[in-house]
DNA sequence: CTGTTAGCGCCTTCAA
DNA sequence: TTGAAGGCGCTAACAG
């Protein structure tokens, strides 16, 4: 099924066929309904490799992005894909399980695929070589949840966030208040939202107890437990992001302490599910869905003018405290 | 940067370049190594529309989903992801919302896009006129999660499984179980647990009350609240699905009752979080991930052989129940 | 083992 | 307003 068979059916030439789907304004209605109609009884498609090739642009945004395990991740491309569709655009996501070499193969396979752009979550853009790789093909793109000067970033104020966090909590009794993160050193979210920890307990006065970092999913609510065990338990938890805060909650359980009762917690990320457990989930809220819509649309904006977004583009999107059930004052 | 470019800096002819790329085994050790070098040199990469147009095949494999914000649907997806990569292929998903016209537009979507191949969760494969488009074309595709007789499908025997866990609350003493779901109609899958369900309370001699069909996710713990103050109120629930059944146990401790203790809720579906809430959820496993990864391997198989899966390929995973701590006796 | 060449299907000047 | 024709980059005969 090509151009040549539907110009053929309707008497016209491949040009006019095309020019019906392309620029139809420039086509006399008669012949271009014959077109339509000739289109439509053959079920012609026109091909996108061809045009592709032809035009040099795939109409395809690469993703990539570190897990779909984690909500978070899910609920942006789920923004990422409803607006790339709007936007006339199928999108391609790769996953990188938060690890650089993967990013790095990512990053080189979506641009072996002829992708007209790239959303990425990355682990720290400030290092990241896929990012150098992509700017230095000029191939437009835009990170979400990073944030750095030199890139197009769309993300919330971690720092501010967490800080804010830790004030509902101070403003709740807490002074003993310990944050648990994943790998710091794995993610620039991770390092971020520490330092706003950090600036959250000094502007309260009190002194911040070393970060307790858990590395390893499977293992999680065991070295969870293990933490709670220790003197002097913190009265309140600050987690790096909404599933360390439900793997809190269940190492609390276990350790006997009720949520909010004995322990509160509060996470980041604001994933829909958190709603809906009961502790609620009382959260740091970023707009994921959002997120994920606003990148698309700088991203196709950006291809419609041809030129690549820079940093300037950046947008810091408002955060919000969603009290849910899991916080309370200090026993 | 096209083969023409490393054909001149090689000193040799397209053929060979391509050659090197797709056949490397019938070129010369010297000359590989020659164009190797050219090719790196250049940061030369085929172009995949190209290699599309000339050979038909896009290496692109279409992925129909109702949503991403179920995480069944994600940790399926990221199966999908992974043995698509693994199987040298892109992937393409779009997200239907469990709209039939939706899947329509999807279908028309990915086929315009040239995908070799298609996996997809359809609402009703029996009236699926996506699905007959598709069969129309003689492309490939595979289901997951749904199950019928003329289409190739990967599932877990919902009926056999809902039966199971009815009997499973049967053998802790339960004798009033209701069945929770989301709306009948929508899903073959929630028609099937709900037959399983009834089969499962015939099996115990019991009689099965009316389903209780909970159609929006926005008021889904309004309606169930609401149902739980019924009388006689069941002392189990079967949830055609996790959500439902962590809305559920939201419903009911806003009801006052204790989970397990007052109330048993079992879910439907396996998601990992599932095990990470506090009590954890009981559930009839599916193996998402495998789901996902088993469908594009049938596909990836078929498109090597150059023949769309047939029904005969559908595969009928094992389903086992992953007891949490949502369900005890009756009080 | 290597080279020449004809398209794959489409868009886009350029002419008519 | 419409048509003719070149070429996007690549692969696969076919020829040498």
């Amino acid at each position: 099924m090509s151009i040549q068979a539907v110009a053929r059916k309707a008497g016209v030439s491949v040009a006019t066929v095309s020019r019906v789907f392309n620029l139809p304004e420039k086509v006399s209605p008669p012949t271009r309904a014959q077109v339509e109609q000739a289109a439509r009884e053959l079920g012609y498609l026109p091909n996108s490799s061809a045009r592709t090739l032809r035009t040099q642009r795939s109409r395809i945004l690469g993703v990539v992005l570190p897990t779909m395990l984690n909500p978070v991740f899910a609920e942006c491309l789920q923004g990422i894909a409803q607006a790339a569709v709007a936007g006339g655009y199928a999108i391609s996501p790769v996953t990188t399980a938060y690890q650089v070499d993967e990013e790095e193969r990512a990053v080189h396979r979506l641009m072996a695929g002829n992708v007209d752009g790239l959303m990425l979550v990355v682990s720290n853009p400030a290092t990241s070589t896929a990012l150098q790789r992509l700017r230095g093909a000029g191939l437009p793109y835009v990170l979400a949840y990073n944030r750095h000067a030199t890139h197009p970033c769309i993300s919330v104020d971690n720092e501010a966030a967490t800080a804010a966090a830790v004030a509902h909590l101070v403003g709740l009794g807490h002074r003993r208040i310990a944050m648990i993160s994943g790998t710091l050193a794995a993610s620039d979210r991770a390092q971020q939202r520490w330092r706003g920890f950090l600036q959250g307990m000094s502007s309260a006065g009190l002194e911040a107890p070393p970060v307790v970092e858990v590395p390893f999913v499977e293992t999680a609510v065991d070295a969870l437990t293990r933490f709670l065990a220790t003197t002097p338990r913190p009265t309140a938890l600050v987690c790096s992001n909404d599933l360390l805060a439900i793997r809190s909650i269940r190492a609390a359980h276990r350790s006997g302490l009720q949520v909010p009762r004995a322990l509160s917690v509060i996470g980041f990320d604001g994933i829909a599910l958190g709603e809906d457990l009961t502790p609620a989930l009382s959260t740091v809220v970023q707009p994921n869905i959002d997120i994920g819509r606003l990148g698309v649309e700088l991203l196709v904006n950006a291809l419609a003018g041809d030129v690549a977004p820079g940093p300037e583009a950046s947008l810091l999107l408002p955060h919000a405290l969603r009290m849910g059930e899991s916080c309370a004052p200090p026993p």
